[in-house]
DNA sequence: TTGTAGGCGTTATCAC
DNA sequence: GTGATAACGCCTACAA
């Protein structure tokens, strides 16, 4: 690989000289400039980021950890952030945490000795991320949380309005005529699932509504959790008539899981989501969900953070970008049935009792 | 952030001494080695990654080059890939071209100034990647393809067995009575395109059956176009009644387009894909498709990978991995049907003539 | 067994 | 305007 050095020698000027061309640190006579920049040319010279990074205490990186790539919410929030942070000459390192506490604490600690220029947090649980991340910003590196905040973040975040989105979930619901709801909500230590839940019961409490707490289940976010905890929740009596998953893919687990149970949906049992993934109007029937917008949030996180590291050190922001109730064919009023009793259809339930 | 030099004066060594215990270069004697590490353990220390790559011109980072994130394909690929990085002190860089040979370019110049240990792509097309890997490998950059293969590539290669998958795919819809298909091809430059059509082409001609180059559609692999190509083959006459999509994603879009128009799957047309997402099963109808073990290709990729790091020059391998057919209800056999004459049901087909 | 010193490729500071 | 030169943090001969 050329360097410097090389350029120099062929260019006829300094090692120096060389730089300021490069770096515009100083103006150079166009006839050096141009026998500098031909070399250049000629060797398919790239400056080493490495040696570059060490100099300059900073490199062109943007670390983002992500807790699963394997969930479709997440590689849109990825490609909303990198498109933002390649346009403007940063590049991502992607670290995935799976979800694991311990694995996110090496990723970070790893990360900072490669001086990142700023990095982009999905955390993975309420983690003691702050005292980490209050350490990256003490050396200079901005930080900002995405999606879900871990405990005591005071820094900048982007988040989707979570509590609403439920809210306006549920009253739609509601609308329909549903009495017996119940919710599969994320992991409890993720503001996120938190914040769904608190526009959930909301939504109940206006109406004088009350459901007993063992019709909120808590799961990972993931379809295998959003199955088991589905199985659960259609044992109980009197049955939910509609069950708010705390995301699609919870949901499409639940989906799996009316099948089973041979309940249709929405004629048997009603299902509504949260992320409106794209496959979200693909499944049998499409589902209704609350939109999130994933690539925003990823191309918001990016912007703020890369502002951050332009210079800009105003007070901590928050963005809350909007969600959007996405009406597909997964909800229809309820069955008329006895009260108390579960519908006749459940086959599950004759075997549970 | 603390570095060696402040360890070396805490712990009352040279900062030599530091360095040998850390790399266990030189033995060390216990109490020396009890301080420095004492000295490490209060102060956080972690090696800076950029100082020791540019030492010993090379990092423990490993670049992974996708064409897109959003196809969630890749993020089982990468999944397999990371795990198998992580668990050997590997981090990988994730870079996506959205499947732009410039922006692959770009990706795979800059990666080489941090001087990754090794590099692992999917190719975004033919590209003259080849150019670009050998100079890595000359550097002494291990590279490894995956999936998919640029021109000329012969250095290391993970693929699934694509013409066979789309061989046994084709002859399960023959036996299920069918004689009017149709193929949505992905890229025509991918070589795992190109070597379905060819199992696909193999199956047919194994029963003497041929089909006008029309029925066979080019498409990039996702939904958008795999929906606008359905459109199409359902003008054609006669109409196909069953549709081989290049993937997942195609057969996604094709299912909407059905819907669009009309169709019942399988009971009017049939469609099978390719890779068998997580999400195949939960369409409507569940999909019937070729599994693709994309997590095993990333591990495999990253295993063969660090072996040629850590030395293993023996010539180029070349992993092949079995595909398997994942029956669904997305096939049925053929509706019978006058012949030369596209089924009644097509509402699209009157609008065509 | 320990310590010293040179250099990896840059950038930044300062003379000229 | 241009060109030396000293760091940045680490590793590794080699000397002690």
């Amino acid at each position: 690989m050329a360097n410097m050095k090389e350029i120099a020698k062929i260019a006829g000027v300094s090692l120096g000289t060389v730089s300021h061309v490069l770096n515009s640190s100083a103006p150079v006579r166009e006839p050096l400039r141009k026998r500098v920049m031909d070399a250049v040319d000629a060797l398919g010279y790239q400056p080493s980021q490495l040696a570059r990074g060490l100099r300059r205490d900073k490199t062109n990186m943007i670390g983002m950890i992500i807790p699963d790539i394997t969930n479709p919410f997440f590689p849109a929030v990825v490609r909303g952030a990198e498109d933002v942070a390649f346009a403007n000459g940063y590049r991502l390192v992607l670290c995935n945490t799976d979800n694991d506490h311990a694995k996110e604490i090496v990723h970070l600690n790893e990360l900072r000795t490669y001086l990142p220029s700023g990095l982009i947090v999905i955390p993975s649980s309420f983690s003691d991320l702050t005292a980490q991340a209050e350490s990256y910003r003490k050396s200079g590196t901005a930080v900002v949380c995405v999606d879900r905040l871990p405990r005591d973040w005071n820094g900048d975040t982007v988040t989707a309005d979570n509590e609403n989105g439920a809210y306006e979930a549920t009253n739609y619901v509601l609308r329909q005529g549903h009495k017996q709801l119940a919710m599969i909500m994320g992991p409890r230590h993720l503001t996120n699932a938190q914040n769904r839940v608190k526009g959930f019961r909301r939504a109940l409490s206006e109406r004088k509504m009350h459901i007993g707490p063992e019709y909120i289940q808590e799961a990972s976010f993931d379809q295998h959790a959003g199955h088991s905890k589905t199985v659960l929740l259609l044992r109980m009596i009197p049955q939910p008539t509609v069950i708010f998953a705390g995301n699609d893919m919870i949901a499409f687990g639940a989906l799996l899981a009316f099948r089973e149970a041979g309940l249709r949906c929405p004629e048997d049992i009603s299902l509504i989501g949260f992320d409106n993934l794209e496959l979200a109007e693909m499944t049998s029937p499409p589902l209704s969900s609350v939109s999130q917008p994933g690539y925003q949030m990823g191309t918001a996180a990016a912007r703020m953070l890369i502002d951050r590291v332009r210079g800009d050190d105003s007070p901590a922001k928050h963005i809350v970008l909007e969600t959007a109730l996405k009406i597909r064919d997964s909800v229809a009023p309820p069955r008329v049935t006895p009260a108390r009793t579960a519908p006749a259809t459940s086959r599950k339930r004759g075997k549970a009792l």
